[in-house]
DNA sequence: CCCTTGAGGATTGTTGAACAACATCCTAGC
DNA sequence: GCTAGGATGTTGTTCAACAATCCTCAAGGG
């Protein structure tokens, strides 16, 4: 047992939520979650805590906890960022060591895999470990890091979205372009083409919530 | 009282870090420490949470929590994500909002009153200031506040240079020569100037670094 | 002399209960 | 219909206790 109890708590929580069991906007009661899981109030504060620290849950003084709910404007913002992160990686690219680069390909060998099975979550999840693998070109573990939690919070913008395959097919063909045009040393036009791409996928999410929120 | 107990521990301890009082590397002891301020462990271990997600503090399972220590790779890493950071910023400073714009050279403008006045102490904030601006041109709220935890980060670095003056000064002038840069619209000369400014300032820190670990 | 082993002490991890502080809802009164 | 105020449930905080873990240091064997 190298993991404290909160910290297990946290993933049992964190699972629950990415999964769409806690859908966003509910709250995490104390006390309810206590008996369930099994632990005191105290250490259930503790791990709402670190899934805070991750923009899984919001936490309003004297309120309680409540998974996130994101808008337009948190979708917005997230493209932006990760934007900084993934143009970084592609113009580190060059220096990159061979580890990083083959783990790009591997990624969007997989989500084609995936998508050859027809297993939607799979792709979702594979293409995102594509664009953590183009921000992992930095070699930096602090933007290892910041894109984690990034992902991690669109994840919760996924849940919004009707159709997994409408919104990741599109981008199977995209991703392996960019792979290619790393792979050739034309890291200018990779970095155009990820800035266009991460643009069209932006609108699309964000297009998709303005419609729901009616 | 907006701010919860923990918040307002959390911000005691922040400061008594940031004044150097704990040296990285100490131990925050939660009886000692709750004595102390008066709160209970509970509560402390709370404060402690924040400041760990601030990273101006290390959490060791069954071991407690250290004042962060910085090693050169830790620095070197900073400087990789401000420079991607800023780099985005300088990148959006033709469409950035006036108020941000001004933000820039009001940075810059107070690092040098500081510097007439010989407070280095407040030199060193301005200048955090700044660079804080130049990544603010996003208009990001996430970019804004990972801006804030890597600079907050960054101040335990600076503890281990001996001599505020001699690190800050030379770069007084170039924060001004890419402010003006900036107020021109040389948006890629500006990035290309950050860049260089940014490898000089990591250099100087490793190396200062380096030598003290003798 | 060095290394391993184990007991002891100190600190953190976790629990449960209790009370205070706060937000929300409902009702009484105008 | 609206405001004031109490009822209720939730979170915020404290306290005391015990369990789990780590560190130190000394005893013992090689």
């Amino acid at each position: 047992m190298t993991r404290s109890t909160a910290q297990r708590v946290a993933a049992v929580l964190r699972e629950r939520v990415e999964r769409g069991d806690l859908p966003p906007g509910s709250q995490l009661s104390e006390e309810a979650l206590g008996l369930d899981l099994g632990v005191s109030r105290n250490t259930l504060r503790e791990a709402f805590r670190l899934l805070a620290h991750e923009s899984l849950v919001e936490h309003r003084l004297n309120r309680g906890v409540f998974v996130r709910v994101l808008g337009p404007d948190d979708v917005i913002d997230i493209y932006r960022v990760r934007g900084a992160l993934e143009s970084a990686g592609v113009r580190a690219a060059a220096l990159a060591p061979p580890a990083l680069r083959e783990a790009v390909t591997t990624a969007v060998t997989e989500a084609e895999w995936a998508a050859d099975d027809g297993d939607w979550p799979a792709v979702a999840t594979a293409d995102l470990a594509f664009h953590r693998a183009l921000a992992g070109l930095s070699a930096s573990p602090r933007v290892d890091a910041a894109m984690d939690r990034l992902l991690a919070e669109l994840r919760l913008a996924f849940h919004t979205m009707p159709s997994p395959r409408r919104f990741h097919e599109p981008f199977l063909v995209r991703n392996r372009a960019i792979e290619q045009l790393l792979a050739k040393g034309e890291y200018a036009r990779a970095e155009t083409e990820l800035t266009t791409y991460l643009d069209d996928a932006r609108q699309l999410i964000v297009d998709t919530m303005r419609e729901e929120r009616r």
